[in-house]
DNA sequence: GGCCGGCTTCATGCAATCTTCACCCCAGCC
DNA sequence: GGCTGGGGTGAAGATTGCATGAAGCCGGCC
């Protein structure tokens, strides 16, 4: 899942990222209204995080702006006083819920979980094909009854390719969802993870379950009857 | 303590999550049934308070299959219509108490601190994994026979490993939940006490009961077969 | 005041993990 | 069958994160 968050103070904004990194988020940080918006409008991210308070375009502005340019992605403004006042204004510019600060950082992730529980029908407990399980919650793999140690990227690697299961990812969208902006494009940074990633979920001797689509990236698939 | 709400119209869920926010319990949302069920089965939860009208499965259903799953947790039914039948099928399907909509806030707080005292007044008041053991009463901790004595915040810290056992717990919400701490993303507080409790909880030479999830934060585990 | 226990910060070293790179192998094309 | 380019492979180097020991801080107590 993708997160945007706009927030000038490098402090909040840092506590922030390492927070919603901690949770398995990938984060990108935006440090005013402008780059904020470049950012958004971009569209790739699963929802926004919006402070008020911002240099060059405040958080209300910015927010109009985005709705204005038909972005649905959901967001969490953070304003700084509690008067019904911003909360009405926040939630006219078209935000879909708010916090003031200060805040728990617990609060912030069961509002974020929520918009993002909007976004998306229902969060799954649990990824599955074949006899591969991947726990969400507990974040733990097994194959049958053979719990799987995964580092963090070949776990973020794995629950793409499942959440997504049946459909080719190219490395390029691998790369982008696994990790914060662009790579450049000559790395083989995907395959060595691909590789690391099916000697621990395979068994020897059988097919892979992570299949390689030649010219065009990965894919698991889930088996079919015909 | 954890409660999970089930209920699909999301101001309501709303406005109970808030409200029992601001009582100090810790609430996660489910809006259907499907989602719930997944939920409430990991079982961490100290209550559960159920929509009777419900999107996938109904709460009575929902209810039967988490007492066939052999499921503790209390659990609270709002039914919609003051009939006797509707209280019938609900405390046959393994509810505890039933409320009728509408209702006063006040009166369903009242009966969730009823149901969370019958849970624990039943079973010892205790937290154990292995052969530790924590008496939450008594503010002692065993390993084995042997007493151990802890410090305020070891004591916390392990209090909350075991209340959320097999959950990995981030740095960040151990300090909000041990600590008053925000926006202090540059310490290692965390890691030092946890090196206090394991030196004195573990055995020499055995591995410690307290796992590290590199990048993430720290669990402890029960034994387990998914 | 001085000591003590507990809490917090800091600096360091080690190990897991990530990334890069060079080379190998094989599928697909001629 | 040979060529080509994409993907697989193994290992080295860089980076990051955690464990650790020590030192500083603070409040309570003698």
């Amino acid at each position: 899942m993708r997160l945007l968050v706009v927030e000038d103070d490098p402090s909040v904004a840092q506590f922030l990222k390492k927070g919603l990194q901690e949770e398995r988020y990938t984060v990108d940080l935006a440090g005013d209204g402008d780059v904020g918006f470049r950012l958004a409008s971009h569209g790739s991210y699963d929802a926004i995080i919006l402070d008020v308070m911002l240099p060059k375009m405040d958080g209300f502005t910015l927010c109009r702006t985005l709705r204005a340019n038909a972005l649905q992605t959901p967001v969490l403004l953070l304003t700084v006083k509690d008067s019904t006042e911003d909360a009405v204004l926040g939630l006219d510019s078209g935000a879909d819920d708010y916090l003031t600060k200060p805040f728990a950082f617990a609060e912030l992730l069961a509002r974020v979980r929520a918009l993002l529980r909007r976004g998306t029908a229902q969060p799954a407990a649990c990824l599955t094909v074949a006899d591969l399980y991947l726990d969400l919650i507990a974040h733990r793999v097994w194959r049958g009854e053979q719990e799987i140690f995964l580092t963090l990227k070949e776990y973020a690697i794995l629950e793409y390719l499942l959440r997504n299961h049946d459909r080719v990812l190219t490395r390029t969208a691998i790369i982008e969802h696994v990790w914060n902006y662009q790579y450049d494009s000559m790395t083989n940074i995907v395959d060595v993870h691909i590789r690391a990633l099916r000697a621990k979920i395979d068994r020897p001797g059988a097919a892979s379950l992570i299949h390689t689509v030649r010219g065009i990236g990965y894919v698991i698939q889930t088996p079919r009857n015909r």
